[in-house]
DNA sequence: CTTGACACCTAGCAACGCTATGCATAGGCT
DNA sequence: AGCCTATGCATAGCGTTGCTAGGTGTCAAG
């Protein structure tokens, strides 16, 4: 699979993994693994810079924590974030749909 | 929605509009309307790089022709386009599959 | 004491779709 | 005639986005 397939769907799932609860970076790189079925296994360098980018656009509010001697960013969605999650959602239904029509 | 979504999926279809048989651009750019449900508006400097690329690649092959005084250039699948689109689409199904596991 | 997992960060790159613009023909309206 | 719209192609330049590759540091296991 092309890896730019992901291209603008990266966001909605992120903040899906974070709907269930605060979440630290490599945490979500783990969910989005197991989520997906191994499908969607990304780098560092992927997910760091995306969830900033999430964080500028105020859909998501960082803290910082320390467990077990390592220092860890812990993420939670905002009110605005949980809302662009549901805009997120239909388009992606919108999406698909419209690219199932044409395959079909 | 976001505009850059379609990023990495627009190549497979057009080889699906394709393989419905040969066609020209300003009229893929149509079909994708219709069968996308009108979705997918694309302007002119989407598909024709896209169509210049695929070709590029080898997946499509293109002639031009003549008709009502218009000149067109018309594009039909190759054998390895033929293929890839078989490949195209089980990524679909396997990328969409694995975001509806992620967003669920 | 080295390897691997955990945990974070960023500069620079490549790919892709879009905007804007240009050219050209045909047909309809005024 | 003049203008507009639809048809039809093309490309330079831009912005976004994900990835590569490199860096820092802690901790547990071998």
């Amino acid at each position: 699979m092309k890896a730019e397939a992901l291209k603008g769907h990266l966001d909605a799932m992120i903040l899906a993994v974070l709907a269930g609860g605060p979440q630290h970076g490599y945490a979500v790189i783990e969910q989005l693994r197991q989520r997906s079925g191994g499908v969607f296994d990304l780098p560092e360098g992927t997910i760091y810079p995306a969830l900033h980018r999430l964080e500028a656009d105020g859909l998501l509010a960082s803290a910082w924590e320390t467990a077990s001697g390592r220092r860890r960013r812990v993420y939670k969605l905002t009110r605005r974030g949980r809302a662009a999650l549901g805009e997120r959602r239909g388009d992606w239904r919108l999406f698909a749909q419209a690219v199932d029509g044409v395959l079909a």
